[in-house]
DNA sequence: TCTACTTACGAACGTTGTTCGTGTCAAGCT
DNA sequence: AGCTTGACACGAACAACGTTCGTAAGTAGA
């Protein structure tokens, strides 16, 4: 099977797209291979360095060969996503605990962004017919329809979730990764950044200056947390 | 000026950096005419054309001679950002319309990021010490503790709004440039993106199938109309 | 055995960001 | 006027990137 055809038959309905004749298919495609070496490489070394030829190196062979299984960069960072979506577990709907469940879920897959560090990139190109991604997003919707949320505000609120748990992993990656391998002069500790917003003029900048530490603070998963909480708490109205 | 000095100077209180000998500057320095066309080309074919070869052409040099005025590219995406930043209009705090102002200044900048494909990626990495960005985080701060908001969710709730603006506005460029340039085979339009998701089995996924039009519904800018509601409502109790 | 298909891979192409060394030119000081 | 200093320019090159092409080896079904 061609990559592109695997490609364009994983946004298919599934119902056509067993058709073909079953032709003695490998008990685990090496496609399968990839993804999970290319995440064991990504979890140590960051998504930033998965390059093709970090890759193939890790499989012990070509850049080129890489192309047998997967149509460019592009659709494996699709692949991976849809590994990691794959990876949740997506409890039953409960009226009375929709709220804890839909943080539950957002917190699981902030994890699972954060134990691969950069891959939250990937999740922004990402087409929304992605079967495993589908299925988080049915998961997800379970859960707020339970809750007695609108299916409009629903919808929209499952799209807002996802897209702020992958803009906040991926801004974390990067605050990581520069803390850890950048120049130490570039960068700047939280005790250092709240001294430059109080040294700047009080004048110009009166809240800022006075406030400083409540614009520095966030331990932990803190200001995920409290947006998450935010979203949700806006939807029970 | 060393660029490398520039950019330092550029995060450091600005009572400590005019202290040098004023040394005649330049009317117009170069810098600002780099930032004025890559932002034309950016404009014009999207951030991620705008490749330091691309740039110098459209200066009419090298790419070697813009990192007499540049680091990097990191920088020069910091410097364009920090340009969108200062051409935001920031309101005088009021306390009964505090709510239409911060979703204003929401409006403004995603207007800003629009108006650049792509750009809104070179926000992300930024370092949040930017003097420009600064004034903006001060203006966003003043509105909201004129409303009444806690310090603590104030400043919480600004990073969160600027997180969710600049990923919204990644993701809809990186739709709309798929729409226009990739092939059509592999772009879905919205009648066709709930076609197919109508066509999944109804047994694994009933809440998909059943609003699928509500999956895919959202005219213009309702989506980001929804979320910054979503927040902004969040922060009266 | 023949045939069709999958998988593999060396070599190369075109781009990218970035550095180095050298050169030019104008301003400020003595 | 002569000298010094700094800003600015730029050709050439480097390493790394994603990707393509042509071809060869291996394998399952007829």
């Amino acid at each position: 099977m061609n990559p592109r055809e695997r490609r364009a038959a994983r946004h298919q309905p599934p119902n056509l797209q067993a058709e073909a004749r079953p032709r003695r298919r490998r008990k685990t495609p090496i496609v399968e291979q990839v993804i999970d070496t290319a995440l064991d490489v990504t979890a140590r070394e960051g998504y930033e360095a998965l390059t093709m030829r970090r890759l193939a190196d890790a499989l012990d062979t070509g850049p080129a060969s890489l192309y047998n299984h997967v149509v460019n960069k592009a659709d494996l960072g699709e692949l991976l996503i849809g590994r990691l979506c794959s990876e949740l577990t997506l409890p039953s709907p409960s009226a009375e605990e929709w709220r804890d469940q839909i943080r539950g879920v957002c917190e699981q897959l902030r994890d699972q962004y954060l134990r691969y560090p950069g891959i939250a990139s990937a999740a922004f190109a990402m087409v929304p017919t992605d079967l495993e991604a589908v299925r988080v997003h049915e998961g997800m919707l379970a859960i707020l329809l339970t809750g007695g949320v609108a299916p409009q505000s629903a919808a929209w609120a499952i799209d807002a979730l996802l897209l702020y748990v992958a803009s906040y992993c991926l801004e974390l990656s990067i605050a990581r990764r520069r803390s850890t391998r950048d120049d130490t002069a570039w960068v700047l500790d939280r005790d250092e950044l709240r001294r430059r917003l109080t040294a700047l003029p009080a004048e110009t900048f009166p809240h800022t200056t006075r406030h400083a530490t409540e614009l520095t603070a966030g331990e932990g998963h803190d200001r995920f947390d409290f947006t998450v909480g935010l979203m949700i708490a806006g939807l029970g109205r």
